[in-house]
DNA sequence: CTAAAAATAGAACGACCGTGCTAACCTGTC
DNA sequence: GACAGGTTAGCACGGTCGTTCTATTTTTAG
């Protein structure tokens, strides 16, 4: 997973993944039986880690606008503590992968209609908790999130630099804020 | 240019473009002398591209707000047109070598510096024409610009799927309107 | 028309790729 | 103590990689 967030899912290969281990190239394939089930696998596990990183612990929030929150936040978080060291492992197969027919591809659309559906649909809850302005559409409303996040996750690995980290949050906290229902005080 | 939008700057060796032409690997590796060079060179030209099919569209557009709109849509605009059959050649660069140390990871660097200082000296410009407002911070204005024309490359490219071209040209309109100082008629 | 230059081809080298064999080991259970 | 299953290694095969050589052809210049 390390290997294939930093140089691609391509880059995972049974030679390689042998030397890096410091074992022989058969001990590896013995394991996964062909190049294919290995990356396959990876992806499998970085799902796990994804699961466990990410959306376990945004979907502990209560339904509605603090999982849509929680969501961003969880995202943002698990970029800036570095969980994969090349950056999101799922961008990294988006970018990879979206212009390369195949089951990796199908995968990888599926995985992004999943992200943009649950966030959608906290928005749509939201909205009906009243927590969020019945006029937003939650589609694009999930667009408008997802942007900053996966932007930031290649700034950062780029620069290391954590100030997209915030800029970031920045973005999402103003998107959710004319998002909200104006409370009674004074308009901002 | 074709080859490396989609599968990669990594894919694109001699013996690929060889095959790919019908020509001899020799045939190809004497106009380069070098896979480094190839794949160079492949940057560069990739570089006239973006500037006839981007900058050069939108900086004939006057200084400010007009330029930093005509920015976004000539983006856009080349995304969806499909200049690169993989996708924005360097958005893709962005992806291969965010975490790739070397002197390409440093080209990409400069570039999407360059690329958001573009959009920040612009938005600058915008403000001290009062066309927007004073108080926002033009880094982290293009910062929320750029989100959503980067996630719409990948997801546009994934898909094919020509409303998230529209999705993002919603949220660029939303980001610059409230970005706007409010203009005498009623709120909008 | 000729001579220099550029383009292309072909063969070879060492390195890495995935994969299939065979053989050794290590770790269990009966 | 034998026997099975899983783990690892070693070797070989055909393929691709970049690169270096040597020809050969095509284009250009004078």
């Amino acid at each position: 997973m390390r290997l294939a967030s930093i140089e691609g899912l391509g880059s995972l290969t049974i030679g390689r993944l042998a030397r890096e281990l410091g074992v022989s190239k058969s001990g590896v394939f013995a394991h996964f039986r062909s190049k294919e089930r290995l990356q396959q696998e990876t992806i499998e596990a970085a799902r796990g880690i994804f699961q466990r990183e990410v959306l376990t612990p945004a979907l502990s929030a209560p339904e509605g606008l603090q999982q849509v929150e929680g969501l961003c936040e969880a995202y943002l978080s698990y970029v800036e503590r570095g969980v994969f060291p090349g950056g999101c492992f799922f961008a990294q197969l988006l970018a990879e992968f979206d212009a390369q027919a195949g089951p990796i591809h199908d995968q990888v659309a599926a995985d992004q209609r999943g992200w943009l559906t649950l966030l959608a649909d906290q928005i749509h809850t939201a909205q009906r908790q009243d927590e969020l302005l019945a006029q937003m559409d939650p589609p694009q409303l999930a667009f408008e999130l997802y942007g900053p996040l996966e932007l930031s996750n290649y700034l950062f690995t780029l620069n290391q630099d954590p100030s997209v980290i915030s800029r970031a949050r920045n973005a999402v906290r103003g998107i959710i804020a004319r998002a909200k229902p104006p409370r009674g005080g004074h308009s901002g």
